[in-house]
DNA sequence: TGACCGGTTGACTGACCAGTCAATCTGTCC
DNA sequence: GGACAGATTGACTGGTCAGTCAACCGGTCA
């Protein structure tokens, strides 16, 4: 046992997956080599194999790590009571400040996972669903309380939101869209606005 | 010249494009060979490079040939004399149909290039970018005409409707929402309903 | 001291596959 | 017939890279 403390000084299992987010991120999974990861980590090719089994292992670590916090936090914002508005409000926060706090993770995981539904997409497929289904459930709550219209079926109108957000985001990563911390919270309004309350101008009482 | 017709019997191009849909829908663009297209097509290996320089070029191929339908389609739709949500209404009605015609082709078109932002994805940017700006032309119309309200930019609009449309489609592909024509129908005027008129209950007078 | 062990190294191998090319076929035209 | 051209064939090559492995390093413990 050559553990004395905790844990070694540096922790070279997590700089190799905190290069991948940048190498995935810049150079995408399929065309970046598992040797370019070793060099961004300043690790020999081999250590790479010590802690992963595999180049796809990398991503699936990184995308399960991160999505599963998602999931958690979609969770809890429906136990809260507050408006499904509010609750709708949160997750796009969430999204949003994730992005905000880490773009190439969340340009790795929404471009190579999560719109990636030939590759990885389709392997995480039930965790993807998850997100929706936590979402469709937080549609439907509010459907039963009279709060959101009932002739759009949850399922739909989670697909519709996630869409919307997940297209924003792809918007700011690929510079369709400006970036910054005054477009981040004003996309999170927009976002929900959109779906909430529709584009038709609606005069308000 | 060997033509006294203006083509030969059968069109092995177009046979080889047929094929690839079909290879590329059930494998993946990334994971399929090339000897499958060719295999798939009924011909020889070497004749796929008699008429494309690559395979990447017969995505491509595939790609452009269905986006300008889109995008004059968009065009077309915004030259009408109809109200936006009507326009909208047109082009996710094009879209749909053009799932419930060739899903294959559409989920190509889709998963390996719309939502591939960092293989094809990237290099057809400006073309798909086409499509937002065609819609975003759309909601600013309206928005000046008073139909749309005006505090949500019109990219940002664009955006939040495409990617439920696509959202929606994916949905399709994966399995994650039932199929057919009824539901085909339905998704039509869903998305609008969703992104026009909003899931807030509202009292319509 | 020396045995031990997890962490670390990087050269190497084996498989895969896009793209090439020389040969062959098929039809046309003079 | 025979010369020519485009269509068609499929074996082969060259380069790439994920994953393996035998050796090495540095700290621990008896």
């Amino acid at each position: 046992m050559a553990r004395t403390n905790a844990e070694p000084a540096v922790d070279k299992r997590r700089m190799i997956l905190d290069a991948a987010v940048r190498v995935f991120a810049r150079t995408g999974f399929h065309t970046c080599r598992v040797s370019d990861i070793a060099d961004e980590a300043g690790v020999a090719y081999g250590l790479v194999y010590h802690y992963f089994d595999s180049k796809d292992q990398i991503l699936d670590t990184l995308f399960l790590e991160r999505w599963d916090i998602l999931l958690r936090a979609i969770q809890e914002v429906d136990g809260e009571e507050i408006p499904a508005r509010e609750k709708l409000y949160a997750i796009t926060s969430f999204i949003v400040d994730s992005y905000r706090h880490d773009p190439d993770l969340m340009k790795v995981i929404i471009v190579e996972v999560t719109r990636a539904a030939n590759t990885f997409g389709r392997t995480h497929l039930s965790h993807i669903r998850q997100a929706y289904v936590g979402i469709a459930a937080i549609v439907e709550r509010a459907q039963r309380a009279g709060t959101f219209r009932a002739d759009i079926t949850p399922d739909f109108a989670a697909l519709a939101f996630y869409g919307a957000v997940e297209q924003v985001l792809t918007g700011w990563i690929f510079a369709l869209l400006p970036t910054g911390d005054r477009e981040y919270d004003q996309a999170k309004t927009h976002i929900v606005e959109t779906i909430c309350g529709g584009l038709d101008r609606v005069e308000r009482s």
